[in-house]
DNA sequence: AGCACA
């Protein structure tokens, strides 16, 4: 026994192992040329590379003892060295007897990324805002949040691995779009690596977790009594229940307000399923109807009180609707539903919205809106998934147009405030409307920068 | 050229 045990990690003679440990490796040795150098003395089970502080040792281990004596015992007697890329490599047996991978779970993809949220006011992000943002890439399953040393944390979970690798490749890193977050909020960055869950566990809706796959799930009690900023349409405990239709009305119009600018406006938070505009009190209010109550939300906070024009015209004021599916009858200028692809309509007649815009429309209401045509006709309300993609990752605002949009300078929604960038030129042209009463503009006095014609 | 690190 003698020196054997004296100094353990410099013998000459170690026992054998199935485990051979690999140095004086050249430069970024990969696994492949482990296995190559290895095979001809047996079955490779296992590699590590690039271990020690050069990275330039490894280790292989072999499906049996004998196939590593076999190997160290070749080159023991043998001219030639064992060699990779033509540098000679030392072979003994490791002093371990099996390899333990330490892949660190952060680089093993899975269908559940954890985020971590990083600012001074990282906490402060609603859950829904995490929903829009990841909903860009797909149908978000789950998210549940929480706080760990870390900082603010939440999982994330995607159907597949795809999907949310595709999200954690657009996002880690960027910053939440501004216009998403309250004014007078400090930046929040992304940090997103792989979780190991592949299932979260959600029991209740809440603010601080949701399970998107199952709109029935109860509503945790203290979501309820904090009545804050929770809402996902279950309970109509709300004063003003959140809704996925949102009620905009037009200030300070001094220029037309058209469908398309709506919908530029309105799209910027998740594709709009109807529009619905309708005249009142001389001024023109709309009905903007999302799939889900969740994007309405932030639209809604984002949105209210800000002007689609510079200025400070055409300031919108925005509210929940009671409605939750708008009847479009027709496709015209003042009216849209674009989940329906063809703009050929059955039985087309002017449109008929529900009760609200119904009780809305006074004497001024322009001639389409027939009285006979008023009959409410509501609809079942439909209980929509989420869109596929959210932003749109298949369309034209995909996630490789993301970095655009974290900058602010999302193709459909720069930062409310300074939204549509009129030319000053045209809003001179523009004073000479005559609008002062907020008539609604007929189509020919639309400013020619409309946001649809902006990128 | 000398044993991995979550």
């Amino acid at each position: 026994m003698a020196s054997v045990s004296s100094q353990p990690q410099f013998r000459y003679t170690q026992p054998p192992s199935k485990v051979l440990h690999l140095r004086n490796l050249p430069w970024e040795c990969t696994e492949e040329e482990l296995i190559e150098l290895g095979k001809p003395f047996g079955k490779v089970v296992n590699t590590k590379c690039n271990v020690g502080a050069n990275r330039n040792q490894a280790f292989i281990e072999f499906a049996d003892l004998n196939q590593a004596i076999a190997m160290i015992s070749y080159y023991a007697s043998s001219s030639e060295p064992a060699q990779v890329r033509g540098k000679t490599v030392y072979l003994q047996y490791s002093n371990r007897q099996e390899i333990v991978n330490n892949k660190t779970t952060a680089d093993v993809a899975g269908n559940v990324l954890l985020v971590t949220i990083e600012g001074t006011d990282a906490r402060l992000v609603n859950i829904d805002v995490l929903h829009l943002v990841f909903s860009a890439f797909g149908f978000v399953h789950k998210i549940t949040t929480f706080e760990k040393t870390a900082g603010f944390q939440a999982l994330v979970q995607f159907s597949d691995i795809e999907t949310a690798s595709s999200a954690k490749n657009a996002l880690d890193g960027r910053s939440i779009p501004r216009y998403l977050l309250p004014e007078n909020m400090s930046p929040c960055s992304l940090r997103i690596t792989y979780s190991a869950h592949t299932d979260l566990s959600v029991k209740f809706q809440s603010h601080r977790s949701r399970d998107y796959t199952n709109p029935y799930l109860p509503v945790a009690p203290s979501a309820i009594d904090a009545s804050g900023q929770f809402g996902v349409g279950l309970d109509g405990k709300k004063l003003e229940p959140e809704s996925n239709v949102l009620l905009a009305s037009i200030e300070n119009m001094q220029y037309a307000v058209t469908l398309d600018v709506l919908n530029q406006v309105f799209s910027a938070f998740g594709p709009v399923q109807k529009i619905a505009m309708f005249d009142k009190n001389g001024g023109l209010q709309a009905l903007i109807q999302y799939s889900d109550v969740q994007t309405a939300v932030v639209a809604k906070e984002a949105l209210e009180g800000h002007s689609i024009y510079d200025g400070g015209f055409c300031k919108l004021h925005i509210s929940y609707s009671r409605h939750t599916d708008l009847s479009i009858k027709i496709n015209n200028d003042r009216s849209r539903d674009y989940t329906i692809p063809s703009p050929v309509m059955v039985n087309p007649q002017p449109s008929i919205l529900g009760q609200q815009p119904m009780q809305m429309m006074g004497a001024a209401a322009p001639h389409q809106y027939n009285g006979g045509q008023y009959a409410p006709n509501p609809e079942q309300p439909v209980m929509h998934h989420q869109p596929p993609a959210g932003w749109g990752a298949s369309g034209p605002v995909g996630p490789q147009h993301m970095p655009h949009m974290m900058n602010n300078h999302h193709p459909y929604m720069p930062p409310p405030g300074s939204m549509p960038q009129m030319g000053h030129g045209m809003m001179q042209h523009q004073q000479h409307m005559p609008s002062q009463g907020g008539a609604p503009q007929h189509p020919g006095s639309m400013p020619p920068n409309r946001p649809d014609q902006m990128q």
